[in-house]
DNA sequence: CTCGAAAACGCAACCGAGTTACAAAAGATT
DNA sequence: AATCTTTTGTAACTCGGTTGCGTTTTCGAG
């Protein structure tokens, strides 16, 4: 099914890439706001419509790329070992997704992906479209936290934790930014990391309760 | 310090209100997008200019009236009697503000409540500014759990359990406001506003651990 | 009461994101 | 090559938000 050899599939494709990639680039250059759609259109030589019938927004051209994790944690749940729980098998995940540098983890010090990153938190309008993802991200965990049945059917359960699950790896991954952002290399910052997983896992099975309770 | 006698100053409080005000009843009326600033302007017979000398943003003229809770879960933390723990708290706060039927749980049955939570939360502009409200929510809250001294002094740990409150409190407040709107007496789904709230603390309580760990 | 400074305002023009209508061009089809 | 469809460019438009500037209004001091 990828293999529409049209023409003008290819044409489209390389397009599309040229669009967000000349965009990305220039606003990582001169920030955001300071670079118009009309600058990006120009800068590939195409008219403005164009450029919004391939992305619906001036915010897209940068977040298309973090829509490819969208549902990671559905998944991980889904294709966990038959012995293993949902809680357990995230963990792992993560702790797994932390020693490879992951840039979801924010534990990544790649001068390109960090640039990326800092683009994208300390722009306002690219942070808040980015709450979007994550509210995706967690319907589809609560969807796979409903068929793995250990709430005995509570569908309002499920979306529950999902919502706490989705909402601790967000703070992980931001705590991990920052500190990367303010110079510390990633391979310093790992142990700290799997510390900070660590407690928040703890925290996310065992209970607010056990500290604040 | 409220009595700023001033005419001037007056005259400003109406302004604000009458802008306000009409605003709200335009989008009430005819939707929010639908209503481009310069109608708003235009109805209070203001320049546009001015108008965004009193709100920043069209969204603003919306959203400055929940503003008002800001801290509200941080304030009953630190208001608690001595004897309380802040999780039980802010349990206790939440069931009370459900038997009073207060907005920010979500159910109320007030039509003029009800309409203006509608216009907020099928807003999709609207709805993405309340996250913001969220987080500074959240960031107080995780100053008063810090304060506690309950974590030992750990304090990314205050700000995951502040993150997972604020986030369980606005599914619970979620939930609510989708059965009142589904057509449900507030009266009636008292009952079972009151069960989710003992599963969504008991869950936060005792951790996720129980049902998916 | 008067006068001058400061605050608030209106006006008009402007910028940038996003849309629309229509006509022209380019790929696909026979 | 002729035709049909998809994609594109042009130009003009809407709307949110800003800016510069001149005018009015309020305040406060003499």
């Amino acid at each position: 099914m990828t293999e529409e050899t049209g023409l003008r599939e290819r044409k489209k494709q390389r397009t599309r890439q040229a669009l967000s990639e000349t965009a990305i680039e220039l606003f990582l250059a001169r920030g955001f706001d300071q670079v118009s759609v009309a600058d990006v259109a120009a800068a590939v030589e195409v008219s403005k419509p164009t450029l919004f019938r391939y992305f619906p927004s001036k915010e897209d051209l940068v977040l298309h790329r973090i829509a490819d994790h969208q549902g990671e944690a559905a998944r991980v749940v889904r294709e966990r070992a038959v012995e293993a729980s949902p809680l357990a098998a995230l963990r792992a995940h993560f702790h797994a997704r932390l020693d490879a540098y992951d840039p979801v983890t924010g534990l990544c010090d790649n001068p390109a992906v960090l640039a990326f990153h800092d683009l994208v938190f300390t722009t306002p309008s690219l942070l808040a479209r980015t709450v979007r993802y994550s509210e995706r991200d967690e319907e589809l965990l609560a969807a796979a936290l409903y068929e793995t049945g250990g709430d005995g059917g509570d569908e309002f359960m499920a979306r529950l934790a999902a919502a706490q699950i989705v909402t601790v790896q967000v703070r992980l991954a931001r705590g991990n930014w920052c500190r990367i952002n303010g110079g510390v290399r990633a391979a310093e910052a790992l142990p700290r990391a799997h510390a900070e997983a660590d407690v928040a896992f703890d925290l996310l099975g065992g209970g607010v309760g056990a500290v604040y309770g």
